[in-house]
DNA sequence: CTTTGTGCAAACGATTTGCAGGATG
DNA sequence: CATCCTGCAAATCGTTTGCACAAAG
């Protein structure tokens, strides 16, 4: 755990962070996780024990990150932006009874041909969204929204 | 136009939503458009040459649409929810330097499979989102952000 | 010591809600 | 005519900003 902590330190430093208590902790705290905790999760999650951070501070804490491509946004429903310190190609699946959000691997849908694209558009990259039920809301009977 | 004005009128009213002006306008520009407008869009587009609804009402308006299955949200960016009454499953083409927003048929990318999900995860649907230049933003010389 | 980050509270923008009057079926 | 919708304004939610103090390099 304290190499851990220590690689995430010198991470931080590689990107020209200062490191601070606070952005430590989110960091950490993001790439502990694989649900992509929404800023208040993460907020609250750092809070628990003891008050380590503002909600100003975790915003900007997380822009930081995201200018220095730590951390990324991911948007997959209304109104919340949640974040993902696994910065690496991946694809999504969303539950859409409990709203349950798990990375898939790239090699699953890594299929796809960017260059089948309509004339005039350029494609980069691209990311896959799947919704479905996750194996705790399968609608085995009683069917989900 | 009239008969396609007629035609909304009538799938609104197939849905069991009161036809109201609002509602009509909402929906029929939404149907004209493939760009995915927000709701501040549709209001300024629709009140325009003379105020027709106010913004409660485009979102009610835009809700019960959604409920009723005739339109859905697309979320591409941050802070920014845009309305698209193309229910039909196709992708999304996101140009990272101007924005624009361009549908993708669905045979661009059908050949996923959803078979081939982690166990326990049961997918319904999928979307493809790319990430690229449009053909007025080619990234030829001047990187673009 | 200089630069950059933090915390607080107020500001902000998009969306939602409560309620009275008005239009729809 | 009963029901559902609209408009207005106030409320709410997530995120951002300004500024004084504190900490990092």
């Amino acid at each position: 755990m304290n190499e851990q902590a220590d690689g995430v330190i010198h991470i931080l430093k590689e990107k020209g962070l200062r490191v601070t208590p606070q952005r430590f902790a989110v960091y950490a705290y993001l790439r502990s996780r694989s649900d992509h905790p929404t800023a208040e999760q993460i907020q609250s999650a750092l809070n628990q024990n003891a008050p380590t951070s503002s909600q100003a501070t975790i915003y900007s804490a997380l822009q930081a990150l995201r200018k220095v491509g730590l951390v990324r946004e991911v948007l997959l429903e209304e109104g919340v932006c949640r974040y993902d310190a696994n910065v690496e190609p991946h694809h999504h699946f969303r539950c859409q009874s409990c709203g349950a959000i798990t990375d898939l691997p790239w090699q699953f849908f890594q299929q796809v041909d960017l260059s089948q694209l309509p004339p005039g558009l350029r494609g980069e990259a691209y990311e896959v969204t799947v919704r479905g039920w996750c194996d705790r809301c399968q609608p085995t009977h009683s069917q989900a929204k």
